[in-house]
DNA sequence: TGAAATGTTGGGGCG
DNA sequence: ACGCCCCAACATTTC
């Protein structure tokens, strides 16, 4: 009898690199590759919009490299564990593999569907390869999980070693029979309004994208990463976030091409060593919420429970169009509604206007930007949103309370990313691109602009947003004094 | 992976 | 020629 075995892919959505599937192919005469949509056992962390937009074309892209290896992905919907329950006894399989992933609650499920399966005497093996190294094994001199990221860096920076990538299999056996699946377009991923327009223009998800992203990266920007980072306009970033998250590409091919091309003389290690560190990033996130699972919606210092936030929906709605009347700010949420995506340095500058100008839970600025944003990734989601606040892991001192008319002077200091993202300011000289407010009547005529009409009013005064945001800080210090 | 307030320095204008 | 003031420019500290 010829043995079947089933990889189940999750957010691994590529041939190559993929130890799951290699060991498979390895182990069996036949893989059955298979799909199952399941969004309410990642409750309350569905995937959002923008990340579903994102997992229909990955997946047609899986498909069709199945297709073409004389193989078919079976695409299901249902609990995970009943769903491959069923198709290893349709198939008559002897078990089933995967990769690991990390959210809290996905370690659980798969935990629980593992266990359950080996009593059922399957086969059950799972792998690493979302991140550089497993969450657990990264950890200080007395065994416990790192909290602050140089620390965690050194350490993993000193430790990490790799083996070759696995190549992309040139065929997948297939089994003799075809197990019913649903077709992609059941899932109903893409949106009813065609809210996604400039996506199409902006992203090539799936496995060939993401390769073609990162070879664009490493020739032509890595080099100048350190240099480029910060600048919105310019998009010096590696934009592989998504196709990461969707485990399309593996940290560990990014960190061998990079290596290859330091080989060859196109690349100075120096030179690349700021992007691997943001790699290691990535990896501290996922480390931290895997070691503390309850930060997904609780502040990892726990003080700030009480924390006198002041959530105010119609600020929180004004927020989120790109309408608080900061161009900086503005146009980053435009461009994420439009895009997907967010330039990282306007991702910190929105961010602290929400949490510290206007005091809005930062829980709510994680809901938003993990419905809106492709590379929605729980663990950075997370780290990034408590970063921000003052209450995660390795934080930024409460004090530190971005300027956004200072920040965008600074890393926008042409305007040019504002002018693309809110035209409505394009004629405006970049002397007050960033604070319209205080151009004159002559010069803002001239440019069209008609502010609290065609532009609004800052939501806020910086300098009350500020001093409002150290007040709350005091009370809580205050609060929490001798507890 | 700040900003603002405060302190220090040094060159140029000017009496 | 010299001291005084002004004020950038830069450095430090405070939030």
């Amino acid at each position: 009898m010829k043995k079947k075995l089933i990889v189940w892919f999750r957010r691994d959505l590529r041939l190559a690199d993929n130890p799951a599937l290699r060991a498979a192919m390895e182990d069996a005469e036949q893989v059955i590759p298979l799909y199952i949509w399941s969004p309410d056992e990642e409750s309350p962390w569905e995937p959002g919009g923008a990340s579903r937009w994102w997992l229909h074309h990955s997946l047609k892209q899986l498909a069709s490299d199945m297709e073409q290896r004389d193989n078919r992905l079976i695409i299901r919907s249902g609990p995970c564990q009943k769903t491959l329950e069923s198709l290893l006894s349709e198939s008559e399989s002897s078990g089933v593999y995967w990769n690991r992933l990390y959210d809290p609650k996905l370690v659980e499920r798969d935990k629980s569907i593992k266990k359950y399966l080996k009593e059922a005497e399957f086969e059950v093996k799972t792998f690493p390869g979302a991140i550089l190294k497993e969450p657990w094994e990264v950890v200080n001199g007395s065994g416990k999980p790192y909290q602050v990221f140089t620390p965690f860096w050194k350490k993993l920076r000193a430790e990490y070693q790799h083996s070759s990538p696995l190549p992309k299999p040139r065929e997948i056996p297939s089994p003799r029979k075809h197990y019913d699946s649903l077709a992609l377009d059941e899932l109903k991923l893409l949106p009813e309004t065609s809210w996604d327009k400039d996506f199409y223009s902006t992203w090539q998800p799936g496995e060939q994208g993401a390769k073609e992203a990162l070879a664009d990266f490493i020739s032509n920007k890595i080099a100048e990463y350190q240099q480029q980072r910060d600048k919105p306009a310019e998009e010096g970033t590696s934009l592989l976030a998504a196709h990461l998250h969707f485990g399309e590409l593996t940290p560990r091919q990014v960190w061998e091409q990079v290596d290859r091309d330091i080989e060859k003389g196109d690349l100075s290690a120096q030179d690349a060593e700021p992007y691997l560190r943001q790699l290691g990033w990535r990896d501290f996130s996922h480390q931290l919420l895997f070691n503390f699972p309850e930060t997904d919606t609780r502040p990892l210092r726990r003080e700030f429970e009480s924390f006198p936030w002041k959530m105010n929906a119609s600020q929180l709605k004004a927020w989120q169009k790109g309408l608080t009347g900061y161009p900086v700010v503005d146009a980053g949420m435009r461009q994420l509604w439009k895009t997907g995506t967010m330039h990282n340095r306007v991702r910190m500058i929105v961010a602290s206007l929400l949490v510290k100008h206007l005091l809005i839970p930062w829980q709510e600025g994680a809901k938003w930007f993990w419905d809106t944003l492709v590379d929605a990734d729980l663990a950075n989601n997370t780290m990034g949103w408590q970063w921000t606040a003052g209450c995660g892991a390795d934080a930024a001192p409460y004090f530190r309370v971005f300027n956004p008319i200072l920040q965008g002077e600074k890393f926008d200091p042409e305007g040019d990313y504002v002018r693309l993202w809110v035209p409505e300011l394009g004629e405006l000289p970049k002397k007050w691109i960033h604070r319209p407010w205080e151009a004159s009547e002559k010069a803002l005529k001239e440019a069209g602009i008609e502010l609290g009409d065609t532009y609004p009013r800052p939501i806020i005064e910086h300098q009350e947003g500020r001093e409002q945001a150290l007040e709350a800080y005091d009370e809580l210090k205050e609060e929490t004094k001798g507890k």
